[in-house]
DNA sequence: TGATTTTGACCCCCA
DNA sequence: GTGGGGGTCAAAATC
Protein backbone atom coordinates (compact mmCIF):
# COMPACT_ATOMS: atom_id res chain seq x y z
CA UNK A 1 0.00 0.00 0.00
CA UNK A 2 1.62 3.05 -0.96
CA UNK A 3 0.82 6.29 -1.31
CA UNK A 4 -2.17 7.57 0.90
CA UNK A 5 -2.15 4.72 3.34
CA UNK A 6 1.21 5.57 4.35
CA UNK A 7 1.95 7.99 7.05
CA UNK A 8 4.10 11.08 6.37
CA UNK A 9 7.73 10.35 6.28
CA UNK A 10 9.06 10.49 9.41
CA UNK A 11 11.63 12.89 9.84
CA UNK A 12 14.98 12.37 8.62
CA UNK A 13 16.66 12.48 11.96
CA UNK A 14 14.15 10.14 12.89
CA UNK A 15 14.49 7.58 9.84
CA UNK A 16 16.39 4.47 10.67
CA UNK A 17 19.97 4.29 9.33
CA UNK A 18 20.64 2.74 6.59
CA UNK A 19 23.46 -0.01 5.89
CA UNK A 20 26.30 1.22 3.65
CA UNK A 21 25.68 0.69 -0.21
CA UNK A 22 28.58 0.64 -2.23
CA UNK A 23 27.91 1.22 -5.55
CA UNK A 24 28.63 3.00 -8.96
CA UNK A 25 26.69 4.49 -10.89
CA UNK A 26 27.05 3.53 -14.24
CA UNK A 27 24.38 5.40 -17.26
CA UNK A 28 23.49 3.41 -19.52
CA UNK A 29 25.06 5.44 -22.06
CA UNK A 30 28.30 4.73 -22.97
CA UNK A 31 29.11 8.47 -24.78
CA UNK A 32 30.94 9.96 -22.70
CA UNK A 33 30.49 13.32 -23.92
CA UNK A 34 26.53 12.65 -23.71
CA UNK A 35 27.01 12.49 -20.30
CA UNK A 36 27.91 16.31 -19.95
CA UNK A 37 25.25 17.17 -23.01
CA UNK A 38 22.95 19.11 -20.30
CA UNK A 39 20.36 16.98 -21.18
CA UNK A 40 18.11 16.13 -19.02
CA UNK A 41 14.61 16.73 -18.80
CA UNK A 42 15.18 18.76 -15.88
CA UNK A 43 14.44 21.91 -17.14
CA UNK A 44 11.63 24.20 -17.16
CA UNK A 45 9.12 22.89 -15.30
CA UNK A 46 7.10 23.92 -12.78
CA UNK A 47 7.30 22.76 -9.29
CA UNK A 48 10.77 22.57 -7.64
CA UNK A 49 12.43 19.67 -8.56
CA UNK A 50 15.86 18.71 -8.95
CA UNK A 51 17.96 20.76 -6.80
CA UNK A 52 21.05 20.95 -8.07
CA UNK A 53 22.68 19.22 -11.09
CA UNK A 54 23.86 16.00 -10.06
CA UNK A 55 26.56 14.83 -10.37
CA UNK A 56 27.06 11.91 -12.99
CA UNK A 57 26.60 14.53 -15.76
CA UNK A 58 24.46 14.70 -13.39
CA UNK A 59 22.56 17.35 -11.56
CA UNK A 60 23.11 18.21 -7.86
CA UNK A 61 25.84 17.36 -10.20
CA UNK A 62 24.62 14.27 -8.38
CA UNK A 63 23.79 16.86 -6.17
CA UNK A 64 21.24 19.32 -6.61
CA UNK A 65 22.27 22.33 -6.54
CA UNK A 66 20.17 24.89 -4.86
CA UNK A 67 19.71 28.10 -5.18
CA UNK A 68 19.21 30.17 -2.02
CA UNK A 69 21.52 32.65 -1.30
CA UNK A 70 20.85 33.97 1.96
CA UNK A 71 17.99 36.02 1.31
CA UNK A 72 18.33 39.48 3.00
CA UNK A 73 16.94 39.92 6.47
CA UNK A 74 16.88 36.51 6.55
CA UNK A 75 17.82 35.24 10.02
CA UNK A 76 20.66 33.30 8.17
CA UNK A 77 21.92 30.37 10.11
CA UNK A 78 23.40 28.25 7.48
CA UNK A 79 27.33 27.64 8.50
CA UNK A 80 27.90 27.48 4.41
CA UNK A 81 25.61 30.17 3.82
CA UNK A 82 27.69 32.03 6.14
CA UNK A 83 30.52 31.05 4.48
CA UNK A 84 29.46 31.47 0.75
CA UNK A 85 28.17 35.32 2.13
CA UNK A 86 31.77 36.03 3.67
CA UNK A 87 33.55 34.67 0.33
CA UNK A 88 31.57 36.57 -1.90
CA UNK A 89 31.70 39.41 -0.35
CA UNK A 90 33.86 39.76 2.40
CA UNK A 91 37.97 39.72 1.48
CA UNK A 92 37.71 38.92 5.20
CA UNK A 93 36.13 35.68 4.33
CA UNK A 94 38.46 35.18 1.53
CA UNK A 95 40.77 33.15 3.12
CA UNK A 96 39.21 30.30 4.93
CA UNK A 97 40.91 27.38 4.88
CA UNK A 98 39.20 23.87 5.42
CA UNK A 99 40.43 21.10 6.42
CA UNK A 100 38.75 17.77 5.71
CA UNK A 101 39.84 14.93 7.04
CA UNK A 102 40.17 11.52 4.80
CA UNK A 103 38.89 9.60 3.18
CA UNK A 104 36.87 6.91 5.15
CA UNK A 105 33.33 6.81 4.38
CA UNK A 106 31.36 8.59 7.53
CA UNK A 107 28.75 6.08 8.65
CA UNK A 108 27.23 8.77 10.60
CA UNK A 109 27.30 12.31 9.95
CA UNK A 110 27.74 13.62 13.35
CA UNK A 111 31.05 14.93 14.69
CA UNK A 112 31.29 14.90 18.48
CA UNK A 113 33.69 17.29 19.31
CA UNK A 114 35.20 17.56 22.25
CA UNK A 115 33.85 19.53 25.56
CA UNK A 116 33.96 23.03 24.81
CA UNK A 117 33.89 22.53 20.38
CA UNK A 118 31.74 22.81 17.89
CA UNK A 119 29.29 20.18 17.68
CA UNK A 120 28.69 19.74 13.94
CA UNK A 121 25.28 18.03 14.00
CA UNK A 122 24.27 15.74 10.84
CA UNK A 123 22.10 18.94 9.59
CA UNK A 124 22.90 19.80 6.49
CA UNK A 125 22.42 23.22 4.91
CA UNK A 126 19.30 22.44 2.71
CA UNK A 127 20.48 23.38 -0.81
CA UNK A 128 22.75 26.46 -0.79
CA UNK A 129 23.67 28.06 -3.74
CA UNK A 130 25.82 30.40 -4.22
CA UNK A 131 27.72 32.26 -7.17
CA UNK A 132 30.64 32.74 -6.50
CA UNK A 133 33.07 32.52 -4.82
CA UNK A 134 31.55 29.79 -3.83
CA UNK A 135 31.77 28.61 -0.71
CA UNK A 136 31.41 24.83 0.08
CA UNK A 137 30.17 23.43 3.51
CA UNK A 138 30.31 19.85 3.68
CA UNK A 139 26.95 18.42 3.88
CA UNK A 140 27.26 16.87 7.69
CA UNK A 141 28.16 20.10 9.43
CA UNK A 142 25.14 22.20 11.02
CA UNK A 143 25.63 25.58 10.28
CA UNK A 144 23.19 25.75 12.94
CA UNK A 145 25.06 24.11 14.99
CA UNK A 146 28.16 25.67 14.39
CA UNK A 147 26.23 29.04 14.66
CA UNK A 148 24.88 28.13 18.39
CA UNK A 149 27.95 26.61 19.67
CA UNK A 150 29.20 29.58 22.28
CA UNK A 151 32.42 30.39 21.62
CA UNK A 152 33.01 28.57 18.39
CA UNK A 153 32.71 30.37 15.48
CA UNK A 154 34.88 32.79 16.40
CA UNK A 155 37.60 33.91 13.69
CA UNK A 156 40.78 34.98 14.72
CA UNK A 157 41.10 38.10 13.17
CA UNK A 158 43.74 38.31 10.37
CA UNK A 159 43.24 34.39 10.65
CA UNK A 160 40.11 33.86 8.72
CA UNK A 161 41.40 32.31 6.11
CA UNK A 162 39.27 30.66 3.46
CA UNK A 163 40.85 28.28 0.60
CA UNK A 164 39.47 30.22 -2.46
CA UNK A 165 39.07 27.65 -4.72
CA UNK A 166 36.94 27.94 -7.39
CA UNK A 167 36.55 24.62 -8.61
CA UNK A 168 36.45 22.97 -5.76
CA UNK A 169 33.78 25.58 -4.01
CA UNK A 170 32.04 25.09 -6.81
CA UNK A 171 31.47 21.37 -6.13
CA UNK A 172 31.39 21.61 -2.67
CA UNK A 173 28.29 24.12 -2.78
CA UNK A 174 26.78 21.81 -5.10
CA UNK A 175 25.28 19.55 -2.23
CA UNK A 176 24.49 22.90 -0.12
CA UNK A 177 20.96 23.54 0.95
CA UNK A 178 19.67 26.50 2.41
CA UNK A 179 17.98 25.11 5.47
CA UNK A 180 19.88 22.81 7.86
CA UNK A 181 18.38 19.92 8.50
CA UNK A 182 19.64 18.10 11.44
CA UNK A 183 19.99 14.34 9.86
CA UNK A 184 20.49 11.90 12.42
CA UNK A 185 21.61 8.94 10.44
CA UNK A 186 23.64 5.77 11.09
CA UNK A 187 23.80 5.25 7.58
CA UNK A 188 27.41 5.26 6.17
CA UNK A 189 26.22 7.30 3.24
CA UNK A 190 29.27 7.26 0.80
CA UNK A 191 28.77 10.70 0.51
CA UNK A 192 29.97 12.25 3.72
CA UNK A 193 33.02 11.47 5.39
CA UNK A 194 34.76 13.13 8.32
CA UNK A 195 36.48 15.96 8.05
CA UNK A 196 37.89 18.56 10.21
CA UNK A 197 37.06 21.95 9.44
CA UNK A 198 40.22 24.79 9.57
CA UNK A 199 38.94 28.21 10.25
CA UNK A 200 42.12 30.50 10.00
CA UNK A 201 43.99 28.96 13.46
CA UNK A 202 41.09 26.77 14.97
CA UNK A 203 40.74 23.36 13.76
CA UNK A 204 37.41 22.20 13.75
CA UNK A 205 36.75 18.72 14.43
CA UNK A 206 35.64 16.33 11.56
CA UNK A 207 32.55 16.57 10.34
CA UNK A 208 30.80 15.15 7.65
CA UNK A 209 32.13 16.14 3.92
CA UNK A 210 29.82 15.60 0.89
CA UNK A 211 31.67 13.66 -2.09
CA UNK A 212 31.13 16.94 -4.11
CA UNK A 213 34.42 18.13 -2.77
CA UNK A 214 35.80 15.26 -3.50
CA UNK A 215 37.24 16.51 -6.66
CA UNK A 216 40.81 17.73 -6.89
CA UNK A 217 40.57 19.20 -9.80
CA UNK A 218 38.67 21.40 -8.79
CA UNK A 219 40.90 22.49 -6.04
CA UNK A 220 42.52 25.42 -7.83
CA UNK A 221 43.40 27.85 -5.60
CA UNK A 222 42.50 31.24 -7.65
CA UNK A 223 43.73 33.83 -5.78
CA UNK A 224 44.04 33.17 -2.27
CA UNK A 225 44.35 35.84 -0.20
CA UNK A 226 44.72 36.59 2.97
CA UNK A 227 43.31 39.29 4.86
CA UNK A 228 43.68 40.79 7.64
CA UNK A 229 40.72 42.01 9.06
CA UNK A 230 38.00 41.94 11.83
CA UNK A 231 35.86 38.84 11.90
CA UNK A 232 32.48 38.57 10.47
CA UNK A 233 29.31 38.61 12.97
CA UNK A 234 27.67 36.19 10.72
CA UNK A 235 24.72 36.55 12.55
CA UNK A 236 23.92 39.56 11.74
CA UNK A 237 22.80 40.07 8.53
CA UNK A 238 24.21 43.72 7.71
CA UNK A 239 27.65 41.80 7.82
CA UNK A 240 26.84 39.39 5.65
CA UNK A 241 27.90 39.88 2.52
CA UNK A 242 25.61 39.99 -0.51
CA UNK A 243 25.23 37.06 -2.83
CA UNK A 244 23.57 36.12 -5.48
CA UNK A 245 22.16 32.71 -5.90
CA UNK A 246 20.95 30.38 -8.85
CA UNK A 247 18.90 27.41 -8.75
CA UNK A 248 20.34 24.04 -10.53
CA UNK A 249 17.62 22.14 -10.12
CA UNK A 250 18.14 18.98 -12.38
CA UNK A 251 18.03 15.07 -12.76
CA UNK A 252 21.42 13.78 -13.71
CA UNK A 253 22.38 14.66 -16.88
CA UNK A 254 23.77 12.00 -19.04
CA UNK A 255 23.22 13.36 -22.29
CA UNK A 256 19.76 12.05 -22.47
CA UNK A 257 16.52 13.32 -21.51
CA UNK A 258 14.53 12.40 -18.64
CA UNK A 259 11.07 13.36 -16.97
CA UNK A 260 10.67 12.71 -13.56
CA UNK A 261 7.55 10.94 -12.88
CA UNK A 262 7.71 9.80 -9.48
CA UNK A 263 9.11 10.28 -6.24
CA UNK A 264 8.91 8.82 -3.19
CA UNK A 265 10.42 8.04 -0.07
CA UNK A 266 11.81 4.20 0.49
CA UNK A 267 11.80 2.38 3.82
CA UNK A 268 15.35 1.80 4.77
CA UNK A 269 16.52 4.65 2.62
CA UNK A 270 16.80 7.84 4.23
CA UNK A 271 16.57 9.33 1.10
CA UNK A 272 13.51 10.03 -1.23
CA UNK A 273 14.42 8.36 -4.32
CA UNK A 274 13.04 10.22 -7.65
CA UNK A 275 11.80 8.02 -10.60
CA UNK A 276 12.59 9.26 -14.51
CA UNK A 277 11.65 8.06 -17.37
CA UNK A 278 14.09 8.40 -20.68
CA UNK A 279 11.64 10.83 -22.34
CA UNK A 280 12.53 9.53 -25.90
CA UNK A 281 8.90 8.27 -27.04
CA UNK A 282 9.85 4.63 -27.37
CA UNK A 283 12.83 4.49 -24.58
CA UNK A 284 11.73 2.00 -22.18
CA UNK A 285 14.76 3.41 -19.75
CA UNK A 286 13.96 4.25 -16.54
CA UNK A 287 16.29 5.61 -13.56
CA UNK A 288 15.82 6.07 -9.73
CA UNK A 289 17.91 8.41 -8.30
CA UNK A 290 18.09 9.07 -4.66
CA UNK A 291 19.54 12.11 -3.17
CA UNK A 292 20.69 13.06 0.48
CA UNK A 293 19.34 16.01 1.69
CA UNK A 294 22.01 18.26 0.48
CA UNK A 295 21.02 17.21 -3.12
CA UNK A 296 24.25 14.81 -3.71
CA UNK A 297 22.89 11.69 -5.47
CA UNK A 298 23.60 8.87 -3.51
CA UNK A 299 22.77 6.65 -5.66
CA UNK A 300 21.44 5.79 -9.59
CA UNK A 301 20.17 2.94 -11.06
CA UNK A 302 19.41 2.82 -14.40
CA UNK A 303 17.10 0.45 -15.74
CA UNK A 304 16.90 -0.56 -19.12
CA UNK A 305 19.17 0.33 -22.45
CA UNK A 306 18.25 3.15 -24.72
CA UNK A 307 17.49 2.28 -28.24
CA UNK A 308 17.96 5.58 -29.52
CA UNK A 309 20.68 8.02 -29.86
CA UNK A 310 21.32 10.69 -26.86
CA UNK A 311 19.67 13.76 -28.39
CA UNK A 312 22.02 16.41 -29.80
CA UNK A 313 21.69 19.71 -28.41
CA UNK A 314 18.94 19.32 -25.70
CA UNK A 315 17.80 22.45 -24.35
CA UNK A 316 19.44 21.45 -21.69
CA UNK A 317 22.70 21.52 -22.67
CA UNK A 318 21.92 24.96 -24.62
CA UNK A 319 21.11 26.65 -21.63
CA UNK A 320 23.83 25.52 -19.41
CA UNK A 321 26.37 26.23 -21.91
CA UNK A 322 24.46 30.14 -22.10
CA UNK A 323 24.13 30.82 -18.37
CA UNK A 324 25.73 33.74 -17.98
CA UNK A 325 27.31 33.66 -14.52
CA UNK A 326 25.97 30.85 -12.81
CA UNK A 327 27.46 28.62 -15.99
CA UNK A 328 29.79 27.75 -13.97
CA UNK A 329 28.00 26.11 -11.07
CA UNK A 330 25.91 24.74 -13.41
CA UNK A 331 28.55 22.96 -14.54
CA UNK A 332 29.87 22.22 -11.51
CA UNK A 333 26.48 20.52 -10.79
CA UNK A 334 27.01 18.27 -13.66
CA UNK A 335 30.12 16.79 -12.26
CA UNK A 336 30.07 13.81 -10.22
CA UNK A 337 30.70 14.59 -6.32
CA UNK A 338 33.51 12.92 -5.16
CA UNK A 339 34.36 9.09 -6.09
CA UNK A 340 31.96 6.87 -7.52
CA UNK A 341 33.33 3.58 -6.07
CA UNK A 342 32.67 0.57 -8.14
CA UNK A 343 29.43 -1.72 -6.40
CA UNK A 344 31.30 -4.54 -5.11
CA UNK A 345 28.73 -6.11 -6.81
CA UNK A 346 28.89 -5.51 -10.33
CA UNK A 347 31.24 -6.22 -12.73
CA UNK A 348 30.17 -3.26 -15.07
CA UNK A 349 33.25 -1.08 -13.91
CA UNK A 350 36.35 -1.07 -15.47
CA UNK A 351 39.53 0.01 -13.97
CA UNK A 352 39.77 2.01 -16.54
CA UNK A 353 36.53 3.53 -16.05
CA UNK A 354 37.45 3.89 -12.55
CA UNK A 355 40.90 5.94 -13.63
CA UNK A 356 38.66 8.40 -14.27
CA UNK A 357 38.06 8.94 -10.87
CA UNK A 358 41.57 9.10 -10.06
CA UNK A 359 41.66 11.22 -12.68
CA UNK A 360 39.44 13.86 -11.23
CA UNK A 361 41.68 13.74 -8.33
CA UNK A 362 44.19 14.75 -10.49
CA UNK A 363 46.40 11.93 -9.26
CA UNK A 364 45.08 10.19 -12.69
CA UNK A 365 46.65 13.00 -14.32
CA UNK A 366 49.83 12.41 -12.89
CA UNK A 367 50.31 8.96 -12.44
CA UNK A 368 48.82 7.45 -15.81
CA UNK A 369 48.31 10.44 -18.43
CA UNK A 370 45.64 9.11 -19.53
CA UNK A 371 43.92 11.92 -19.82
CA UNK A 372 46.39 13.62 -21.69
CA UNK A 373 44.67 15.20 -24.56
CA UNK A 374 41.87 15.97 -22.77
CA UNK A 375 43.37 19.49 -20.92
CA UNK A 376 41.41 21.25 -22.65
CA UNK A 377 38.64 19.93 -21.87
CA UNK A 378 36.42 21.64 -19.29
CA UNK A 379 36.97 19.78 -16.17
CA UNK A 380 33.47 19.31 -15.36
CA UNK A 381 33.40 16.98 -18.37
CA UNK A 382 36.69 15.08 -17.83
CA UNK A 383 35.34 14.78 -14.07
CA UNK A 384 31.70 13.41 -15.31
CA UNK A 385 34.40 10.87 -16.89
CA UNK A 386 35.22 8.86 -13.88
CA UNK A 387 31.86 8.79 -13.10
CA UNK A 388 29.90 7.81 -16.41
CA UNK A 389 30.92 4.50 -17.55
CA UNK A 390 28.10 4.05 -19.32
CA UNK A 391 27.47 0.59 -20.64
CA UNK A 392 23.97 -0.52 -21.45
CA UNK A 393 23.29 -1.50 -18.92
CA UNK A 394 20.46 -3.13 -17.22
CA UNK A 395 20.63 -1.54 -13.90
CA UNK A 396 24.11 0.36 -12.76
CA UNK A 397 24.33 2.18 -9.58
CA UNK A 398 26.07 4.90 -8.29
CA UNK A 399 27.04 6.31 -4.95
CA UNK A 400 29.26 8.81 -3.91
CA UNK A 401 31.94 8.55 -1.64
CA UNK A 402 33.55 11.14 0.40
CA UNK A 403 37.56 11.01 0.07
CA UNK A 404 39.17 14.42 -0.26
CA UNK A 405 40.49 16.19 2.61
CA UNK A 406 40.88 20.12 1.43
CA UNK A 407 42.77 21.91 4.01
CA UNK A 408 44.45 25.46 3.31
CA UNK A 409 48.07 25.36 4.56
CA UNK A 410 48.82 28.60 5.32
CA UNK A 411 49.02 28.03 9.13
CA UNK A 412 50.06 24.64 8.78
CA UNK A 413 52.81 23.48 7.44
CA UNK A 414 52.59 22.72 4.22
CA UNK A 415 53.45 19.53 3.87
CA UNK A 416 54.58 18.02 7.27
CA UNK A 417 51.75 16.53 8.84
CA UNK A 418 53.54 14.33 10.79
CA UNK A 419 53.16 11.58 8.05
CA UNK A 420 55.64 10.57 5.95
CA UNK A 421 55.46 10.90 2.35
CA UNK A 422 57.04 10.14 -0.90
CA UNK A 423 56.45 12.09 -3.80
CA UNK A 424 55.17 10.46 -6.98
CA UNK A 425 54.00 12.84 -9.15
CA UNK A 426 53.98 16.52 -10.15
CA UNK A 427 52.78 18.08 -12.96
CA UNK A 428 51.76 21.69 -14.15
CA UNK A 429 48.00 22.71 -14.58
CA UNK A 430 47.06 24.98 -16.68
CA UNK A 431 47.10 28.79 -15.25
CA UNK A 432 49.07 27.64 -12.41
CA UNK A 433 52.56 28.49 -12.52
CA UNK A 434 52.94 25.97 -9.29
CA UNK A 435 52.76 22.51 -10.19
CA UNK A 436 50.79 20.21 -8.38
CA UNK A 437 52.44 17.31 -6.11
CA UNK A 438 51.61 13.98 -5.62
CA UNK A 439 52.38 12.29 -2.29
CA UNK A 440 51.80 9.03 -1.49
CA UNK A 441 52.53 7.61 2.33
CA UNK A 442 55.81 6.08 2.49
CA UNK A 443 54.42 3.32 5.10
CA UNK A 444 54.21 0.36 3.92
CA UNK A 445 50.75 -0.91 3.38
CA UNK A 446 49.53 2.37 3.40
CA UNK A 447 47.39 3.74 0.35
CA UNK A 448 47.04 7.14 1.30
CA UNK A 449 47.42 9.95 -0.86
CA UNK A 450 47.77 13.31 -0.83
CA UNK A 451 47.75 16.11 -3.23
CA UNK A 452 49.50 19.47 -2.53
CA UNK A 453 48.70 22.47 -4.65
CA UNK A 454 49.74 26.14 -4.67
CA UNK A 455 47.54 28.77 -5.45
CA UNK A 456 48.96 30.47 -8.68
CA UNK A 457 49.03 33.81 -6.94
CA UNK A 458 50.09 32.96 -3.52
CA UNK A 459 52.61 30.01 -3.33
CA UNK A 460 52.08 30.03 0.25
CA UNK A 461 48.77 28.84 0.46
CA UNK A 462 47.85 25.28 -0.44
CA UNK A 463 45.50 22.80 -0.70
CA UNK A 464 46.58 19.76 0.24
CA UNK A 465 43.81 16.82 -0.57
CA UNK A 466 44.33 13.74 1.41
CA UNK A 467 42.50 10.90 0.24
CA UNK A 468 42.59 7.50 1.66
CA UNK A 469 42.76 6.51 5.63
CA UNK A 470 46.32 5.94 7.19
CA UNK A 471 46.06 2.49 9.04
CA UNK A 472 48.74 3.16 11.18
CA UNK A 473 49.74 6.00 13.47
CA UNK A 474 51.18 9.06 13.13
CA UNK A 475 55.53 8.31 12.65
CA UNK A 476 57.42 9.68 15.71
CA UNK A 477 57.73 13.13 15.48
CA UNK A 478 60.14 14.77 13.49
CA UNK A 479 61.72 18.52 13.97
CA UNK A 480 59.92 20.82 12.91
CA UNK A 481 59.88 24.52 12.74
CA UNK A 482 56.37 24.62 12.56
CA UNK A 483 55.74 23.78 15.94
CA UNK A 484 52.59 25.77 16.20
CA UNK A 485 51.36 25.15 12.58
CA UNK A 486 52.21 21.21 13.50
CA UNK A 487 50.45 21.54 16.79
CA UNK A 488 47.29 22.44 15.36
CA UNK A 489 47.73 20.00 12.57
CA UNK A 490 48.55 17.56 15.38
CA UNK A 491 45.41 18.10 17.29
CA UNK A 492 43.41 17.52 13.64
CA UNK A 493 44.61 14.64 12.90
CA UNK A 494 44.41 13.21 16.67
CA UNK A 495 40.68 14.04 16.03
CA UNK A 496 40.74 13.14 12.48
CA UNK A 497 41.95 9.85 13.29
CA UNK A 498 39.64 9.31 16.61
CA UNK A 499 36.82 10.49 14.14
CA UNK A 500 37.91 7.83 11.29
CA UNK A 501 38.43 5.28 13.65
CA UNK A 502 35.08 5.64 15.02
CA UNK A 503 33.98 5.24 11.42
CA UNK A 504 36.16 2.83 9.96
CA UNK A 505 33.53 0.32 11.14
CA UNK A 506 31.54 1.47 8.82
CA UNK A 507 33.77 1.73 5.58
CA UNK A 508 32.11 0.34 2.80
CA UNK A 509 33.25 -2.23 0.46
CA UNK A 510 32.61 0.24 -2.06
CA UNK A 511 35.82 1.63 -0.35
CA UNK A 512 37.56 -1.15 -0.11
CA UNK A 513 36.92 -1.28 -3.63
CA UNK A 514 38.23 2.08 -3.87
CA UNK A 515 41.36 1.16 -2.17
CA UNK A 516 42.20 -1.46 -4.38
CA UNK A 517 41.21 0.36 -6.98
CA UNK A 518 43.97 2.99 -6.12
CA UNK A 519 46.16 0.02 -5.28
CA UNK A 520 46.13 -0.91 -9.24
CA UNK A 521 46.65 2.03 -10.46
CA UNK A 522 49.99 2.87 -8.53
CA UNK A 523 51.17 -0.24 -10.00
CA UNK A 524 50.10 0.64 -13.25
CA UNK A 525 52.54 4.09 -12.71
CA UNK A 526 55.13 1.81 -11.38
C1' DT B 1 0.58 27.24 -23.74
C1' DG B 2 3.44 23.58 -23.25
C1' DA B 3 6.78 21.14 -20.70
C1' DT B 4 8.02 19.48 -16.40
C1' DT B 5 7.68 18.66 -11.43
C1' DT B 6 5.01 17.57 -7.43
C1' DT B 7 2.49 14.49 -4.88
C1' DG B 8 -1.36 11.76 -3.42
C1' DA B 9 -3.38 7.62 -4.94
C1' DC B 10 -3.36 3.33 -7.12
C1' DC B 11 -1.33 -1.05 -8.78
C1' DC B 12 1.30 -5.00 -8.21
C1' DC B 13 4.64 -8.03 -6.21
C1' DC B 14 6.07 -10.62 -2.47
C1' DA B 15 6.73 -12.34 2.19
C1' DG C 1 -5.45 -13.74 2.22
C1' DT C 2 -3.29 -9.77 4.05
C1' DG C 3 -0.35 -6.12 4.45
C1' DG C 4 3.92 -3.76 3.41
C1' DG C 5 6.60 -1.63 0.15
C1' DG C 6 8.16 -0.29 -4.34
C1' DG C 7 6.82 1.48 -8.71
C1' DT C 8 3.70 4.11 -11.53
C1' DC C 9 -0.11 7.10 -12.70
C1' DA C 10 -2.14 11.36 -13.31
C1' DA C 11 -4.18 15.68 -11.76
C1' DA C 12 -2.53 19.86 -10.08
C1' DA C 13 0.97 23.14 -9.74
C1' DT C 14 4.73 25.63 -11.53
C1' DC C 15 7.62 27.91 -14.66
Amino acid sequence: MAGNDQPPPPPFHARPTAPARPSLALPPHPSVDSLFASSSGGGGGGGGGWLGGMGLGLSPGPMTMVSHLFPDGEDCKSFSQLLSGATAASPTAQYLGFSFPSASSAPERTAVLPPGELRFKQSRPDGLVVTQPLFAIPPGLSPAALLDSPGTFHPVPGHLGMSYQHGFLRMGTQGLQSQPHHVQSGYASASSSTAALSLGRMQFPPFAVSTSMMNQQNLSLEGPKIIESEPIDFSRPDQRPPVSSFAVDKPADDGYNWRKYGQKQVKGSEFPRSYYKCTHPTCPVKKKVERSLDGQITEIIYKGQHNHQPPKGNKRAKDSGAANGSSDVEESSQIPLGLMPQDPDSSQVTPAQFSGTSDSEEVGDADTGADEGDEDEPEPKRRSMEVMAPDAGSVHRTITEPKIIVQTTSEVDLLDDGYRWRKYGQKVVKGNPYPRSYYKCTTTGCNVRKHVERASSDPKAVITTYEGKHNHDVPAAKPSSHSVANSYASQSRQQQNAELEKHAMFRTSAQQQLTSRLSLKEEQLT
